[in-house]
DNA sequence: TTTTATTTGTCCGTATGTATA
DNA sequence: TTATACATACGGACAAATAAA
């Protein structure tokens, strides 16, 4: 058995034991090789593969922090973020960190079924359970069809709402696309997790009660942190 | 931008150029410092970033290979491996590792709703594209419903056709759990990657016309080699 | 606001172990 | 059996980000 190997278990289950509790700063590199008494590039190897694992994740000069524990995430027809993690017994929240208009790209005026020179709103943000990034988002609206909606998110702080003051009461999921893929510096940033976590990516496009394609939104969920399940309604 | 970041760059584009295929062995750690002129640790820095998301792999004493590309697997209320891979453009096909029969484990006797002494019949494998393996699966069934399972399997040498032996004509799908995990040293070798890769677990319940539970089965995806789809029928 | 010490990130060099061909 | 190639471990140095003085 590898040293790493031995030092990331030991690690692991004192983390696991509360030792260390969620938030918390592990020891530094320097303290922990004097502890094994190993070189530190071992110990950094051992907090590599912790990491991988989203058990804890680093920040240059600032420590290792141990990572919170998972969340369930029902996708089915209708995504209502609040309602799932508040059943989950945390408190939820959502920070939204952009709204622009642009024109729409390719791929967008494709899954809204817009012509090439129409406009989109997009909207980012990141949703929070007990205040930990859970998954990062970025919505597309069409233009054309929700004129008011930059004016409506940024009076009611809340994207649903916003929708409802525009006319859009109920919309539901068409199809969704997942994929793993390792987080790009800037979404491990909105995640706060350590580069080149895992995360779990989802597309989808939503849809009014006609069937017409009101969102094209992708959501970046934090690795480990999250359960997706999928059941027929 | 940090050396091993450039270095990796390089070797991705020229993987997605084709200039090393699927499956191809990438020169040697030595050979790459001296091409780069950097030490061989930083260009094992660059090959592990790239073992990170399954661009390739390593196998000691061997090599580093490169892995093969993404397939698309819609998640659907019925799976049909098959046809989804051969809808693909490629050729698929299965390989059972294990059958067997023991007592249920109690998460098994609740997913299948059967008392805590039933017995259950578990078929392990993995499922491939050209040669390749995409998945690893267990699927777990009720012994007292389906005596003759594992005899027809071994007969038949396929699940479907040795379900439909045992009077079981069709069956969908009730709900599916979805995580993103590393994969264990034992996953990582029927799946033919490396150890601590993104993996994509999922958990689902199959039922039967009627909606009772037939089969308990997980399957792992090898990580970004796949992109699961989910669509309402 | 600026400085300074701390802490992680990157890179080089060397040596030895171990699986593979 | 031998040479090759990856895996592990140690040592040192400096850069970059952070946080506290």
């Amino acid at each position: 058995m590898a040293l790493w190997t031995a030092i990331a278990e030991t690690l692991r289950a004192e983390i696991a034991a509360g030792l260390y509790p969620p938030g918390a700063r592990l020891p530094t590199e320097a303290a922990l090789s004097d502890r094994f008494g190993v070189n530190r590039h071992t110990i950094r190897h051992a907090l590599k593969s912790l990491a991988e694992g989203d058990i804890v994740h680093a920040r240059r000069g600032a420590g290792v922090f141990v990572t919170a524990r998972p969340a369930v995430y029902p996708l089915g027809r209708r995504v209502r973020f609040h309602r799932n993690i508040a059943a989950d017994g945390r408190s939820p929240s959502r920070r939204i960190t952009r709204v622009e208009t642009r024109p729409a790209s390719e791929a967008e005026a494709g899954a809204l079924r817009l012509d090439g020179a129409a406009e989109v709103h997009v909207v980012e943000g990141t949703s929070l359970a007990d205040g930990q990034p859970l998954a990062a988002f970025q919505s597309v609206f069409p233009a054309g069809r929700f004129a008011g909606l930059p004016a409506a998110i940024r009076a009611r702080g809340s994207i649903s709402a916003a929708l409802s003051d525009c006319g859009l009461t109920d919309y539901t999921r068409a199809e969704t696309r997942l994929t793993a893929q390792l987080a790009p510096p800037v979404l491990a940033l909105a995640l706060q997790v350590a580069e080149r976590a895992a995360v779990l990516r989802s597309v989808a496009v939503n849809v009014d009660a006609d069937g017409v394609p009101v969102e094209y939104g992708t959501t970046w969920f934090a690795g480990e942190r999250v359960t997706l399940t999928v059941s027929p309604d």
